[in-house]
DNA sequence: GAATTCAACCTTGTATACAAGTTAGTAAGC
DNA sequence: GCTTACTAACTTGTATACAAGGTTGAATTC
């Protein structure tokens, strides 16, 4: 398959919008719902949306219950965190191959370019920065020359963007987030390979510890606010 | 679902089955086939077919061709040692954690039972050795506590079984097999954790310098080698 | 009122039919 | 002989129908 037939075609349509349900906390954690449900929703057949199943599920997703129906993978805190030691581990690895390879600053020249620009250039849009900040820590993954880590970590990040997205203190730490990004590529650009090692796995661990602090409650308000800035991005009607 | 009913469905079967050809060598890399062949094969409609074929593609063993058949992955020399790399990082992760582990010889008790055992027990079955030297790397991860890291493990050295299976060589290695396994879990008991991660390394580096010396030839040999020994296994017809 | 049973409804698992795109073979033209 | 065009056959992508098991609600029994 050419992937832009696959790109335009009705089962890989309704496996994005799924999952971005579920990064944007339309379907949470736990919810339950069936292949006609979805079908309809998506103005399709279940042959399509049961293809888009069977790979969300695949990714860790959502589950299958025999004659019963579908379920997102409920939250569960130790999964996250084992998430997290996994992306940790792939990224001081990362970092530590970057620090060793004699081409790094040509591999990491568009992350600086974005990262380390002047202050007047850097975004002030946190939903922007939000995004630009996932792609920097692809992007270490993705310059390392190991094209299954970068798969594996982007797998495992896509996982843990939920937790991301219910931190809500992450909207003021925008100018935090470019100085620690800038300060990463230059200890790598340095060789400071132990600094920048440390450097990330503090950096991530900020991530990690709010995982315990996420409870029902703040859940249900990201459908709320999630559900309220796709509101604001649509287009006003013209009558 | 529960599990009892997924072991139990028609999906599951031709997804074990595709997986065992794939690894035995019925079906090659590169090789292409269709959806109405293997439902013909596996004597069920096209619908278990495709969801067998779906979990296969993203499990990295399979690519659909749009409108035009399916294939296995092709053979790719950089992806095996890609995947030897993220496994050499996932196993030294699980060694130092074991090291660093007040519990760790209750953890690897099972392990030691079957590889610290004296020389008059050991298996001569280079088929049960083989396996059991899988059962072994991924011991490791599952007893360390990181669910996840042992998930992707596994999903690692799947992926790289067909490479272990066209080395013909391990089959004389069975006693280098037990003592390089009992001495990496002393080393562990013992806390040694620099000598282990880089006793470890070498022994899953012997596995990756194979990779490049793998040819169509002897991917052919494997063919013919695992057909025979599959004809020996069938029971003796009843006459 | 609580527990049990049963049937209807719902769901996934599977089979089959139709639609849409690709490929290979054949015929015609140069 | 080579190239091009066309068509039939083949394939996947999707829709629909049927089968098999689970769940829920109502009725019955204690």
């Amino acid at each position: 398959m050419t992937s832009a037939a696959r790109t335009t075609n009705i089962a890989e349509r309704i496996y994005q919008q799924l999952k971005l349900d579920i990064f944007d906390f339309q379907l949470l954690p736990g919810d339950r719902f069936s292949e006609s449900e979805i079908a309809r929703r998506m103005s399709a057949s279940r042959t399509p949306v049961r293809e888009a199943l069977y790979r969300l599920e695949r990714d860790g997703y959502v589950q299958v219950h025999f004659r019963s129906g579908w379920q997102v993978r409920p939250f569960d805190f130790q999964y996250f965190e084992d998430l997290y030691d996994v992306r940790i581990l792939l990224e001081a690895e990362a970092v530590r191959r970057l620090c060793e390879d004699k081409d790094r600053e040509g591999r990491l020249a568009g992350l600086m370019t974005i990262w380390c620009c002047r202050p007047e250039q850097r975004s002030h849009d946190s939903s922007e920065v939000a995004f630009l900040d996932e792609e920097f820590h692809f992007g270490l993954l993705e310059c390392g020359q190991n094209q299954e880590m970068a798969a594996i970590h982007r797998s495992v990040c896509e996982r843990l963007r939920i937790i991301r997205r219910l931190d809500f203190t992450q909207k003021g730490r925008i100018e935090a987030t470019y100085k620690e990004h800038s300060e990463i590529l230059d200890d790598i650009c340095h060789g400071r390979r132990d600094k920048v090692v440390n450097h990330l796995k503090k950096h991530i661990e900020i991530s990690k510890n709010t995982v315990r602090e996420i409870t029902l409650h703040r859940i249900q308000e990201a459908r709320k606010r999630y559900a309220e800035d796709k509101n604001m991005d649509m287009p006003p009607k013209v009558t």
